[in-house]
This record gives structure tokens, C-alpha cells and sequence, in this order.
DNA sequence: ACAGCAAACCGCCATG
DNA sequence: GTCATGGCGGTTTGCT
């Protein structure tokens, strides 16, 4: 798919979360900027609100807008910021005109991606019923609860779900945001936008990892340095016994302490740091399968074949095919979510 | 696709 | 009383 038209809709003069402000400025620094040296085309990107010509107050700032919700059908591509806290509470409903022009823009064909609590805002427009979707994680329980139509996962950073993509709190708005140039311009414009932008492409780890702390990771023994040194040997063969005694505890307390840390399970996060260490080996060597489901712990190359079609949703080799470049910024992961049948591959 | 084995998962309960 | 921990064992999952 070629850039295209890229509308932001906003909603001024509202008690808008400050760091609504930084998600525009990752859709800017994304979309809104010409990379002539990167591309030749680049997206054309537009603030749409509820009044053309306006300069509201928006999270502390004025903000100029020059087009109207009006003219989100009109684009390729709808980009939600977070709405209001009393919108992500239900004590208030979003504007009946945005929620109309997000309806009438989807119908016309356009992607609509949120960012952060923009979710709400798709979910209240009911494109996200029957859908799978994130948000931040501080979101995700009322999310669900509030939409019960909507398959919410918390531990991604983002999901794709084909013409309706999702991303979890703040930053990782802009993992999803080089996702869609990805699959747009591909991967070598991507990586170089990322280099640009000082991020890697992909990063490791869904926002399970954020979601009660962060693995620390200068601690001298414990689950974090045990973690950090698993990954470091992942073409080990690892059992949960093995971590659990390098960490100084019993197997039951390690797996419940991983489980409140990660909200992921020792097995689980095994497969997918290993998942990530394959998809690097994949992108920036020319290993054969057999010796980078090897190196990166996953056993047979059947059994990588096997990982990857039900997590990546494509085969490794289709997977080299697509992000296979000398340019590579950083090591890929699976921390998006593809659709089930692997569709956008 | 299937089977068999090993490991992982996780509820439950006892202990400090 | 609460909380973290660890052992047990039945069930599930994953790999070959």
C-alpha cells in the first residue's frame, strides 16, 4: 500500500490526559514529517476536530486544526489519541460526531488504528465488537468490562487485526505506528524511519513486562538477573527446575513470582524470547532453519516451522523473505499479535 | 496425524 | 490474622 492520507481526530477543550500530547507528536514524528531520503512518497497527514479552523485547548496547548471529523472518511487511514478520562470511565460519552465520522470512515474502507486510550473511542463506535484489541494495561480490565463484544489482550504492545489496529499505553503507540509504515512502505523504510527516530524497529516483550514492574535488571541475584541470563543462553536447553534453582528459590515460587512480575508463565516467556532470537537470526544472518531453531532454543526445525506459523503467523522462510535487511536496527520480537489466519503476512 | 513421554502448569494445603 | 513460600499431585501441554 502506497502513504496515503493519514487523519488524526482529536477532541479539543477537553480534560485530555497530558501525555495525549505526546501520542500526536509520535503520530507527527511518524507521519507527518516528508523522509525524502528515506522515501519517495510520504503520507499526507491531517488534524481533524470537531471544528474546522479551530484553535482549542488540547492537554495545556492551543491546537490548530484544519480540518473536521467530517473529513475522516475521506482518508486511509483514522488515528485515535486517548479520549478523556470520564470517556474511559463511561461517567461520559464521546462526541456523537465523532463516533459517526469513525462508523462512516471505516465503512469507506479506511484502517483505524488507536493509540493508548483511543480504544475507547473505536470500541464506543463498536468497530472493535467481535475484534481483538489492546490498550494500556491500566485500561485493558475496564476496557473489557465495558465492551464485552471486544476480545481484549493486555499483553501485547499492539494487535493487529487487519483494518483495525490497537496498541497498548503511550509508547508503544509508536511500535504500531512503524508497524503500519512497515507493512506500507516495508521493512527497510521502517528501520531506517526507527533509526532516525533513535528506537528499535521492534522491541522485546509485550506490556505484560510493564504491567506491576520491570524486570530489574542490575539486582545482583533473583528473577531479574536470572531472567537476563536465560536470555543470554537461550540455545540451552532450560527448565523451569533450572531457572528456579539459579534464582535461589523453589520451582512453584519461581513460576508464581514470573506469573506477578511478567504475567506470563516460565514456558511462555521462554518461547518467546526464543521466538525473538529466531526472528533476529532470521532478519540478519542467512543460518539455515535447521541451525537457527538451534542457536535460538527452539529445537527441530519443525518444531520452529511449527512455533512460528501459530505465533507469527508465516513461515520463517516467508518471515526472511519479508524482513530479511542489512539494515536492520535491532532485534525483531513477536510482540505484535497478528490475525489468526496470518492474512497481512 | 498420531502416540508416548517428559515437563509445565496450577489448585490445594501446610509451614514459618 | 495476613503473607510468602514450598511440596504434592492431577491435569494439561509440548516435543519428538
Amino acid at each position: 500500500m502506497p502513504p496515503g492520507r493519514v487523519a488524526i481526530a482529536v477532541i479539543e477543550n477537553a480534560d485530555i490526559p497530558p501525555w495525549d500530547l505526546y501520542e500526536l507528536g509520535i503520530a507527527y514524528a511518524v507521519f507527518g514529517l516528508p523522509q525524502p531520503d528515506i522515501a519517495e512518497r510520504w503520507y499526507d497527514l491531517r488534524l481533524c476536530a470537531a471544528e474546522a479552523d479551530s484553535a482549542g485547548r488540547h492537554g495545556g496547548f492551543s491546537l490548530r486544526t484544519d480540518y473536521r471529523y467530517s473529513d475522516l472518511a475521506d482518508t486511509d487511514t483514522v488515528i485515535v489519541t486517548s479520549v478523556p478520562e470520564a470517556c474511559i470511565t463511561g461517567d461520559m460519552e464521546l462526541p456523537a460526531e465523532l463516533l459517526e465520522a469513525l462508523c462512516r470512515a471505516s465503512a469507506g474502507g479506511a484502517r483505524m488504528v488507536s493509540l493508548c486510550a483511543g480504544a475507547f473511542a473505536l470500541a464506543a463506535a463498536g468497530l472493535l465488537d467481535g475484534r481483538r484489541a489492546t490498550a494500556h494495561w491500566a485500561h485493558t480490565e475496564i476496557l473489557a468490562k465495558r465492551f464485552p463484544l471486544v476480545d481484549v489482550d493486555n499483553s501485547v504492545l499492539y494487535v493487529d487485526d487487519g483494518d483495525v489496529l490497537t496498541s497498548a499505553g503511550v509508547s508503544a503507540g509508536l511500535d504500531l505506528c512503524l508497524h503500519l509504515v512497515r507493512c506500507d512502505l516495508g521493512a527497510h523504510v521502517a528501520n531506517q524511519l526507527a533509526r532516525r527516530l533513535v528506537v528499535p524497529t521492534h522491541r522485546p516483550g509485550g506490556q505484560a513486562q510493564f504491567i506491576e514492574q520491570s524486570i530489574p535488571l542490575s539486582d545482583g541475584e533473583g528473577l531479574g538477573s536470572v531472567l537476563l541470563w536465560a536470555a543470554a543462553n537461550l540455545d540451552q536447553p532450560l527448565t523451569v527446575d533450572d531457572l528456579a534453582g539459579r534464582a535461589g528459590m523453589s520451582s512453584r515460587t519461581f513460576f508464581r513470582r514470573l506469573r506477578s512480575m511478567t504475567g506470563t508463565t516460565p514456558l511462555q516467556w521462554l518461547l518467546t524470547q526464543r521466538l525473538a532470537r529466531a526472528q533476529s537470526l532470521l532478519e540478519s544472518t542467512d543460518l539455515s532453519i535447521e541451525l537457527v531453531s538451534e542457536h535460538s532454543g527452539l529445537g527441530t526445525a519443525a518444531n520452529l516451522r511449527r512455533q512460528f506459523s501459530l505465533h507469527i503467523g508465516v513461515s520463517p522462510t516467508s518471515y526472511r523473505r519479508s524482513f530479511s535487511t542489512a539494515a536492520a536496527v535491532d532485534s525483531p520480537s513477536a510482540v505484535w499479535s497478528r490475525p489468526p489466519d496470518g492474512s497481512r503476512a
